[in-house]
RNA sequence: GGCGGCGUAGCCAAGUGGUAAGGCAGAGGUCUGCAAAACCUUUAUUCAUCGGUUCGAUUCCGAUCGCCGCCUCCA
């Protein structure tokens, strides 16, 4: 990202590789749009323009073979599972993408690739498949760094060669023919069937950001062979760069493991949201590590981040409701402008949201320890928050400050209480405090009177 | 077998050829009717192990042990 130009100045074309809604979203899924998030919200901060595009990919075996077993069409099935992707993202804070192309929604255009494809000699048929053609493509591998001669030797063995009838072991599958009466399948003019996973990310990232982009984005896992046939089948297609700067995010780990179903160490966002923990904690988690490395999962790290997060909204809270005289104390209002370049800093390197969170911390502390002191003047506190909250643009960790009603019952029980206390009437007012904490209200005295949160 | 990543305090972890960020948890203190919150102080003579290069390595090189990923339509 440092050393970044764009093609179009000011403005960048971002494609991320989204998800495969044949179930719910686990956490690891959510690391990686929560990344693709912050690669968009980042080039927002540093005045791009950015058209981001995640695709949906809606067909495909597992949502088939799901679909049939729930005896629903593949767009009933995806569609309750598409709603549950918009529910989580929008509870984890991520910005909706501009353009959400669907693969059964662009069938014509996947189409139309292969056809080029087949006219150039990338690509031939074999029985009512079309299959890529890789020794045509002497770069293949160019992206994964994989090579052939040594690798085949180990790996053959599992690739089950006698199924279909293809060139090259190598070789995969653009269009596949329908092995069953019951699969969904298109009526086209290379015959019927459906496409394979990898056309779809190259004809509609093509459709909509051009035969040559500036960011294409995924899961590391992806690099081979989703990334590296992209690669193959656009580039074979248009003799030109497909893709200028790649991003793979690393994996999440489970208790140090590969999360995985087998395990029992496998969990949905909602999993996670079901246990009690907010999904601002799962947010700021996700973020604190870097996107190239992997990341532990832990439920004591996320309780950590629980409490982390709950206390930075306290700060800004404290911060944006403080009565300050007006004036201005010159270490504040410096600390605001540091943070703010070292925030940009750490972002500018290579996205680093460890030290970047790290910047977020140490301004906290020292306003805390200003407010705490009562040197914050009005000046301050307007550059201070907006500081804070142009580096939350980013972050989007300090959530909307949502100044929420409370029923009139729990407001009188909450007048009751703050008379009792001036009555001196201290039983009185623990006991109100207690039944309050019943009702997951949390109590906080302050000089000029309370606050109170939920939980 | 091929390619790649990682092993840093109780936990999650950043980082650098020159002497260990940040968060959570813990300890002591200030404040407070008590709490809570906040603030202050404190917590790794040490960065998997063993060698090597270097004036100096956690950081570079090699080996070993352990963990993880890709090479199979898994983010």
């Amino acid at each position: 990202i440092e050393e970044f130009r764009p093609m179009k100045e000011g403005e960048v074309g971002f494609y991320y590789c989204g998800p495969t809604v044949w179930n719910y979203g686990h956490i690891g899924n959510f690391r990686s749009a929560i990344a693709a998030d912050l690669v968009r919200r980042y080039l927002k901060f540093k005045g791009f323009k950015v058209i981001h595009v995640m695709n949906i990919t809606d067909v495909e075996d597992r949502i088939i073979a799901e679909s049939q077993k729930a005896g629903l069409s593949i767009d009933d099935y995806t569609a309750m599972y598409i709603d549950a992707l918009w529910e989580d993202s929008d509870a984890l804070g991520l910005e909706r993408p501009d353009i959400v192309p669907r693969a059964t929604r662009h069938i014509p255009e996947m189409v139309t690739l292969i056809e080029r494809l087949i006219e150039n000699g990338h690509a031939y048929r074999s029985d009512d498949s079309i299959y890529y053609r890789i020794a045509a493509f002497p770069e293949y591998g160019k992206l994964s760094k994989i090579n052939f001669a040594g690798n085949i030797a180990g790996a053959s063995e599992r690739v089950d060669t006698d199924k279909y009838d293809k060139e090259d072991a190598r070789d995969f599958a653009l269009w596949k023919g329908p092995a069953t009466e019951t699969e969904p399948a298109w009526d086209t003019s290379i015959g019927r069937g459906r496409p394979g996973w990898h056309i779809e990310c190259s004809a509609m990232s093509m459709k909509y950001l051009g035969e040559t982009f500036d960011i294409h984005a995924g899961g590391i896992d992806l690099v081979f062979p989703h990334h590296e046939n992209e690669v193959a089948q656009s580039e074979g297609a248009t003799g030109k760069q497909f893709v200028r700067y790649w991003i793979h995010f690393e994996h999440l780990k489970v208790d140090g493991e590969t999360m995985s179903k087998s395990k029992g160490n496998y969990y949905t966002f909602r999993d996670i949201t079901a246990r009690g923990y907010s999904p601002a904690a799962v947010r700021y988690f996700l973020l604190s590590v870097p996107y190239n490395k992997q990341l532990n999962f832990t439920f004591d790290a996320l309780a950590g981040a629980e409490r982390t997060v709950a206390s930075l909204r306290d700060f800004r809270a404290r911060l944006s409701e403080a009565k300050t005289e007006p004036g201005k104390n010159e270490k504040l209002s410096e600390a605001a402008a540091r943070a703010l370049q070292e925030f940009e800093a750490a972002m500018d390197d290579d996205l680093n949201t460890s030290i970047a969170l790290a910047v977020v911390h140490n301004l906290s502390r020292e306003v805390n320890t200003a407010l705490a002191r009562k040197q914050v003047r009005a000046e301050d506190q307007r550059e201070l928050l907006a500081a804070i909250d142009r580096i939350d643009t980013v972050l989007n960790i300090f959530g909307e400050q949502q100044r929420e009603m409370l029923d009139s019952e729990i407001q009188s029980l909450i007048d009751e209480r703050q008379e009792a206390r001036h009555r001196r009437d201290f039983s009185r007012a623990d006991q109100i405090r207690d039944e309050l904490a019943n009702r997951g209200i949390v109590l906080e005295d302050t000089k000029d009177g309370v606050r109170w949160k939920r939980r």
